[in-house]
DNA sequence: TATTGTTATACTCTATAACTATA
DNA sequence: TATAGTTATAGAGTATAACAATA
């Protein structure tokens, strides 16, 4: 469908935007998403953004470097490190998620409340199982 | 509206793994889209994508170097390149648009043809312009 | 032996700045 | 002077392969 393609795309470069004006590439946007309320190992959070573990080991040390992350040794197994965000890192999420919402507004606000929720029921439909 | 947001990271993944499996980024899938049934200057190709116009040459260099798309000197203005893909780019770029077709079916299937309509008609209406 | 994570390496993508050729 | 495009350079993102530490 081409309009969900457009739209994703109108969309992504929203987040672009909002991204690069913190510094923050789109995978480390999703990071901050995903750590936002968790923390979660190196392997675990390679696994959810689909990158290899060493790809993962650039972005977080990158996102450490500035201190927005922090990582700690696993309780359990030694072998593993857990991942999450620092003081300063929950505050960038936070920002980050108004701006997001902030930016999307005049997409959605186009559509009545009514309209945005059937728009809203008709996505997560179409999200119920991940695409092939 | 997170819905929005993760429809489109659903969709872009998609769209990554097609280019991925063709040895194409997004940046140069969406240059086949756009040259699909164009011909356009480097500068211009460039304004579509959103990337500078040095970023621009490295793209078409790789694109080029691979026999997909073709530069060729503008007809009156002799500061400028026309680009536009070669016999091969626009074999690719049929099997992609076939490719992305078939990956987003499953999403779009779950829903009545009817319902189909009317997510395309409020996507259409929340990109009737582009979000600031 | 298998798994977790890091490091080394190589390539693509991207922007900025400097440059050449043309307008 | 301004614009079109390329090149040089630098940094981020990505994957593959090799490795050390732990399970």
């Amino acid at each position: 469908m081409d309009a969900l393609v457009r739209a994703a795309f109108a969309t992504m470069a929203s987040l672009s935007r909002i991204g690069a004006e913190n510094d923050l590439s789109l995978s480390q946007l999703r990071v901050f998403g995903i750590l936002r309320d968790r923390r979660l190992r190196m392997t675990e959070l390679a696994d959810y953004l689909g990158l290899e573990k060493s790809t993962m080991s650039g972005l977080i040390d990158r996102a450490e470097k500035r201190g927005l992350v922090t990582r700690a040794p696993n309780a359990t197994d030694r072998r593993a490190v857990d991942v999450f965000l620092s003081p300063e890192g929950l505050a960038v999420a936070q920002l980050i998620r108004a701006r997001v919402a902030a930016a999307l507004a005049p997409m959605t606000s186009r559509l009545s409340p009514a309209e945005q929720h059937r728009l809203q029921a008709l996505l997560e439909r179409t999200l119920s199982e991940p695409p092939q």
